[in-house]
DNA sequence: TTGTACGCGTTATCAT
DNA sequence: ATGATAACGCGTACAA
């Protein structure tokens, strides 16, 4: 009476069918080369009639491998991000892998204790998306392993990379923001020691001073990539700065945050004052007026993520896998009124 | 010389600060409720020196334990989902579990093989979210082993729940409707074999016929709960179905796909037609004309279908967990134009 | 073609 | 207070 009614283990599929452990772990794990069909499907019957599952952490601990990836966003309800999970998720549960998902918040403390997790776990491979902080020396330090890691966004790790040209894409919107006659454009940058904020900080800086826009450090300002603060930031410069005629974010949320701030005012957009973002999540083009931003496919930064984890032989040799993007034009840029 | 430089373990801790393995396992687990100070210190010192990590994987299997919850739902990158995984994973981190993510896009063979793989992958339990199709006669010959499992929204399977109730929240609405002047609502609900589906129509079908409103079959239409579904479906109801003064949809992004084809169709919203959603995930209050709707916490469901796996004696004896919903009026519903 | 026996890294049971 | 040893369930040399 070994039954315990317990979860069936490779041995009672061998005891049922009247084999050794050995044969039932090859016929299961596909090594059968040697088999004779009829053992195999002795086996397999076996094991179907015990509802057998070889057990993945017990061939984990054996083989090293874990069939997981683990997956780090700042914040998965952000719109950005859940792009960029499903991406990840679809290539491996094709690939039979299963996701381990960890928000960060982009706290570093938060960061560096999802890389422990995960990592505690044994995953395969890691799948860190948002951009890092600062130099990411809290990073620095981490033993990953065997873990492959694949950055999604700019960083400071010494790790291949899935990204767009930020600098050039915000560029690109001052050059569209230029070519509508705006002259003073305010820029919702984001967190001063974000990665990503630097780079696009400089695609602004380079169009501001190619083009002669004005370059008055009170448009320039800093806060979280959320609507609240794409609101108080730009209520704020609309009664303290200079007066602008266009605002430029550096994420579609804050540039939503924007539009109400302006609507709120009593100014209109685009006529007063253009409002151009950046990402294209859905929503840009759900809000009133549809928002002009920069578009790329965050599910392809996923899914491309995702593929060099499970095939590592397909990083390029400098690293980096980088994306186009376009400008996509809707409402809430126009020519200025009256120019 | 052992050290192979593979990754450290509690044998190599044990030699470093020359006790057994035993009492290594016991500092570090915790248990060391009757050993010295001095020789915790000498193991804690070694564990540090080492970078030790316990292997996971190893005590899993031991322990019958993975501390790791499994997430099902339909599509990650659907709002509504979300906010429940993010409150899944808040609730997760805390107690140091991890959140292993699984999409089905409500297909009943991918339901099947994603509970399977994380069953395969021993995790503690499983939150099931996204409401059942048909009966769920496609999960019932499934073991579940070890596994707690809490449905969010309603299902045919014998767990614990999470939901609202469904259908007041959709008569609600209709009422609302009513007391606005409309009599001929177009529902937009969901495939028809969708539980919540079912639940919902129930709650329209009560208030159309406790107020005597227009009940017309043509007025009550299937489809997915997107945009595009809910786009196509207005627009083919506006040119063959008679005409209508308001929609409900049993979903935000459905009814902002109504917003679109209504306004494409030439018509106003509300003056023309009233249009609601239910869910009021986060772009409901972003669209314009901002979207009337049932509001209720999706994280709120994440946060306690988690806290009823790590604690299952909080389960209520009747198996349910019902949350409070509110109707949210915003622009789209409005009294009827020239009534 | 098939089986025996060991090890993956931990924890639990019994000793001492 | 601490240690030796046996599991947990599987994969794989090595034998036969």
């Amino acid at each position: 009476m070994t039954d315990k009614s317990r979860t069936p283990t490779a041995r009672a599929v061998a005891e049922r069918a009247g084999v050794s452990v050995t044969t039932v772990s090859r016929v299961i794990s596909g090594q059968a080369s040697a088999i004779p069909q009829s053992t195999q499907d002795r086996v397999l019957q076996a094991a179907r009639e015990l509802h057998y599952r070889p057990n993945t952490l017990a061939r984990a601990l054996r083989k090293g491998t874990t069939q997981s990836i683990g997956l780090i966003v700042p914040d998965i309800s952000d719109a950005y991000f859940h792009q960029i999970a499903r991406g990840v998720e679809d290539v491996a549960q094709a690939a039979g892998c299963v996701v381990i998902l960890a928000n960060t918040d982009r706290i570093p403390e938060r960061e560096l204790a999802c890389v422990n997790l995960l990592l505690d776990k044994r995953v395969d491979g890691i799948v860190f998306a948002g951009g890092g902080i600062d130099d990411d020396a809290h990073l620095a330090g981490t033993d990953w392993g065997a873990a492959k890691v694949i950055m999604v966004g700019p960083h400071g790790l010494p790790f291949p990379s899935v990204t767009v040209d930020n600098t050039a894409a915000i560029a690109d919107l001052v050059h569209h923001l230029y070519d509508l006659g705006r002259r003073r454009v305010l820029c919702l940058a984001g967190r001063e020691n974000w990665q990503i904020t630097q780079q696009r900080l400089d695609g602004y800086r380079q169009a501001v001073a190619e083009l002669g826009l004005a370059d008055d450090p009170e448009l320039v300002v800093f806060g979280a990539f959320t609507e609240t603060a794409g609101e108080e930031l730009t209520a704020k410069a609309l009664a303290s700065a200079g007066s602008f005629d266009a605002v430029v974010a550096f994420n579609d949320y804050t540039a939503i945050g924007a539009l109400r701030a302006i609507r709120d005012a009593g100014a209109r957009v685009p006529d007063d004052i253009a409002v151009v973002g950046c990402d294209d999540i859905p929503v840009a083009r759900m809000v009133h007026p549809a928002l002009t931003t920069i578009g790329f496919s965050q599910y392809d930064f996923g899914r491309t993520a995702a593929e060099l984890i499970l095939d590592p032989s397909r990083v390029p040799a400098d690293g980096n896998v980088t994306f186009p993007y376009e400008l996509v034009v809707r409402e809430s840029t126009a020519h200025k009124a009256g120019a």
